[in-house]
DNA sequence: TTCTTGATAGAACGATCGTTTTAGAAGGGC
DNA sequence: GCCCTTCTAAAACGATCGTTCTATCAAGAA
């Protein structure tokens, strides 16, 4: 029966979402959620009310190409994530906590199960595939760089804007995943106020 | 042929090292390395240089149970190294730089394969298993403890000391998992260092 | 119509997964 | 000698893994 799997119309070839993109989607989230190795293509194919035909139609390369899409996708989204918390404020130490909150509160909505959309992956392989390891380098450079720009745009030098993303990143990372085995919103909370008092302790006022 | 597989003496009963023991740490390192549903259970008899048939007979609770000795042997060897690093000073800040920096050499030293010893285990089961949820758990809880003490010892009040050692402990995890994916020290270097400027805004001298 | 292309559908392959099972080898107490 | 416990050895099970394969459907160009 060629199209029309789930859409509620039928007629033209890309209604609502289309296939690959449910496919992204649900490939992102199980990877996030259960790792790399622990999630099969069956069960992403499934999740996305796809067949394994149109996976493989659409990832060749199998789930290895599959994995670096996902990666990607999720890079956008906590870019964006990222993005939203911190254009609350010019300060950059208002707009990190606002981040840690931002960040708290998705994580109790997904009943802590939504964390950090690479961390899983990546510590997977670590030592072994590069192209799936490349989007993951990718994805954490994008968003200490995201993170260094408020910094610079708030008066910090390269160098210390530079160094204060790296630092910031890695304990809101950190924080998430503690977060996540705590089962609370505290590690996160607290980092995030943390974080603050080092950005304001730095010096560099707000503009 | 029963006992001897690879000791060097051949006749007591327990050579070197044990079985069970050689068994606990090839999981754990392996867990560590490459995460819990990357690992297969033969690979890691194979490296322990057991059979299978030894590790279910010191394991009866099969994967799982194995997991969780490993996490918690995983426990120990990361405490030990937190109480290493915070040994070399009094001073908290100087003494947390001080692990970050141990951290970052093993970290080189390894080729940049062994991380945190839970954390990649740990996301991947965080909705399922309870039991490894659990060992996880107590492992961030204690090494937690682990720092709060030292904090406490350097003059910061109760819940300081808790709220301190809770960032320090994420800042440190994110950025072992981030100098993981650069392949480069930098990041645990200045999270290390950020964390020591942190320590000394909240007050607190060295005694 | 006919041919071609993009996408879907699902059966089937070999390999490996975690686990179970059965057998056998050492050592101590009797 | 014999028995019993502890530990090792390896074959084998069903299930699931990632992947390949062939067949089919819909729609546009000729």
């Amino acid at each position: 029966m060629g199209t029309k799997p789930q859409d509620a119309s039928t007629s033209p070839a890309r209604t609502g979402i289309g296939t690959r993109e449910r496919v992204v989607r649900a490939a992102s989230r199980l990877f996030q959620r259960q790792g790399y190795e622990g999630t099969g293509i069956k069960l992403i194919a499934k999740e996305a009310e796809a067949t394994l035909g149109s996976v493989y139609h659409f990832f060749p390369g199998g789930k290895e190409e599959l994995a670096v899409a996902a990666i990607q996708h999720g890079d956008r989204e906590f870019a964006d994530m990222l993005g939203t918390g911190l254009a609350g404020s010019d300060d950059p130490a208002v707009a990190v906590e606002n981040c840690a909150r931002l960040l708290a509160t998705a994580l109790r909505a997904s009943d802590w199960a939504d964390g950090c959309p690479v961390t899983a992956t990546a510590l997977e392989t670590i030592g072994r595939t590069s192209p799936i390891q490349e989007a993951c380098l990718a994805a954490l450079r994008n968003w200490q760089e995201v993170l260094a720009a408020k910094f610079r745009d708030g008066g910090f030098g390269d160098e210390d804007a530079e160094e204060l993303a790296s630092t910031v990143l890695s304990a809101l990372e950190g924080a998430e995943v503690t977060s996540q085995v705590y089962r609370s919103e505290q590690p996160l909370l607290t980092a995030g106020r943390h974080m603050a008092q080092l950005i304001r302790s730095r010096g560099a006022v707000a503009r």
